[in-house]
DNA sequence: TAAAACTGATACTATATTAGTATCAATTAA
DNA sequence: TTAATTGATACTAATATAGTATCAGTTTTA
């Protein structure tokens, strides 16, 4: 069972660099190539996030994207929404013969607890802090001898 | 993002019936019959679940299947990793450039703490609880008039 | 003892989702 | 004016999910 996809895992990664890069333009072809995402793949996310006001655009020579939402405020459960659809256990797991009565159904709300519990700890990751979690990283390991 | 697929649907499904009906043999006929599982494909789940020691089952006529494992200590979780493999958020979200040393790598505690928070949500939901929750809305909604 | 009701095993097809590629028009800086 | 860029969109490929079909073997029972 595979949560994020390749949607999600690039848009994230996309969004550090931006994010690494605020207030500049980054083009789609420096982030693919520094971050090993496929060119036009990654372009699609990026017009994707541009329509949910995650990032804006500059089109010509100089241009790309830049962050504009603030990185502290985009969840991976927003990222998860956008590219992989709302998180659902299971459209209805138990219907006709077995679930005589949605309305009260003890399992419906079973499911429903799961799905936010999901979806709550993903809204604690931002890009926000895994930036700064990164930043922890290099500062490490580059100080220390890296064994990989 | 869907988070169980038909296949452990299906297979939960089975185990309701089965361990609601416990001690004897149900076949697969009925239980495809009675929650609208295709036939076929609810075997092929049955047979995977035998080789998991979860149910056994009789050949000939008046076979089926029974329940083997406690109900109680049969979880979501394991389901899930049955029929959909072990929960993983991304194999490795920030490889190469971006992650510079596994070892220390904070993102990837990130993420397995939430591989964790999954898992063990999926592991409070076992067989037999959803079965006693069952009967309880079972009950209710005999009582009550039904508006579905 | 033969037929019917079953499971065991496995191969196959269909559909949907995910992943990746290609193309062309429009914009803009130099 | 040209090269570097995004906007938009259509396409293909690969993989996962869902569902079907078939035949052999076992067991009850008439
Ligand atoms: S599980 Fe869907 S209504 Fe009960
Ligand atoms: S995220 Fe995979 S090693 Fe850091």
């Amino acid at each position: 069972m595979k949560v994020l996809t390749k949607n999600t895992d690039y848009a994230i990664r996309a969004l550090l660099a931006l994010a690494a890069k605020k207030g500049s333009y980054l083009s789609a072809k420096s982030i693919a190539t520094e971050h090993d995402i496929p060119y036009q793949f990654l372009r699609r996310l990026l017009q994707e996030m541009i329509r949910h006001n995650l990032i804006v655009s500059k089109e010509g020579v100089q241009g790309g994207f830049m962050m504009q939402k603030n990185p502290d405020e985009i969840t991976v459960t927003e990222l998860i929404e956008i590219f992989q659809g709302k998180v659902q256990v299971s459209e209805c797991m138990f219907r006709k013969q077995i679930c005589s009565n949605r309305a009260r159904c003890v399992l419906r709300h079973e499911i429903m607890r799961i799905e936010h519990v999901v979806q709550s700890e993903f809204e604690k990751v931002t890009i926000g802090k895994l930036l700064r979690d990164l930043e922890v990283v290099n500062q490490v390991s580059s100080k220390a001898t890296t064994i990989n």
